[in-house]
DNA sequence: ATTATGGTTAACCATTAGGTTAAATGTAGA
DNA sequence: TCTACATTTAACCTAATGGTTAACCATAAT
């Protein structure tokens, strides 16, 4: 039961940074530049392009250099790789419920 | 624009590893003791004991001492809000893929 | 040819994660 | 009471996060 899914470790892991969740959320407006993504936090530029590596290890997003800027794109795939975790694991505790709740109108 | 969310920070970083996502899985089944969680997996006990640790501090499973065991429960209501999270994400990019979609049928 | 801009890499520091073994705690059973 | 069991805490190690400043590389603009 080692269950090894290094893809959803790595998702999971790039969600845990509220810059990485913003970024994220920037990005499903639209493509964007490094310093685009960056302009609304106040940390320096290295602490982003670090973000960005994590983000991009966890296959969350795509870059492509255009000129000198480097332009970031979302990757849903493994996005819904993750949600599809959380909506199992709903699904299972909800089935629980669901049985208890049966048991418990049939048994007064 | 600094969005602080520490909860969904430590429940993110909570889903990040597979044994933990393993024991909310099996939690998801119900009720269990810290023996029955760490019984799939090939760690020490201590391992297991601040694997715990981590998901009780993020919100996602309480305890209660019950003799000399532990009981886990899941507490879904942190669970979701991740998901939550997640859905908003697929909520908005899809509303833009959308819109693109609906710009390219209009403009042959 | 210089300079400015967009971005990353290097080197450093502090904190946390993830594991180990050994020792401590609390409860149950003989 | 002595022992066995369930679990955590302590002490230790290594690796990864998250941030900094300074230096670097590539492309654009003058």
């Amino acid at each position: 039961m080692v269950n090894h899914n290094r893809p959803l470790d790595l998702a999971f892991g790039a969600f845990s940074h509220p810059i990485r969740r913003g970024i994220l959320s920037r990005l499903a407006a639209g493509e964007a530049a490094v310093a685009d993504l960056a302009r609304p936090y106040r940390v320096s530029a290295p602490a982003i392009s670090r973000h960005l590596r994590i983000l991009e290890r966890a296959g969350l997003l795509s870059r492509r250099k255009q000129g000198r800027e480097h332009r970031l794109r979302l990757e849903h795939r493994r996005m819904e790789e993750a949600q599809r975790w959380l909506d199992e694991q709903h699904a299972l505790w909800n089935q629980r419920l669901d049985r208890l709740e049966k048991y418990l109108k049939e048994n007064p």
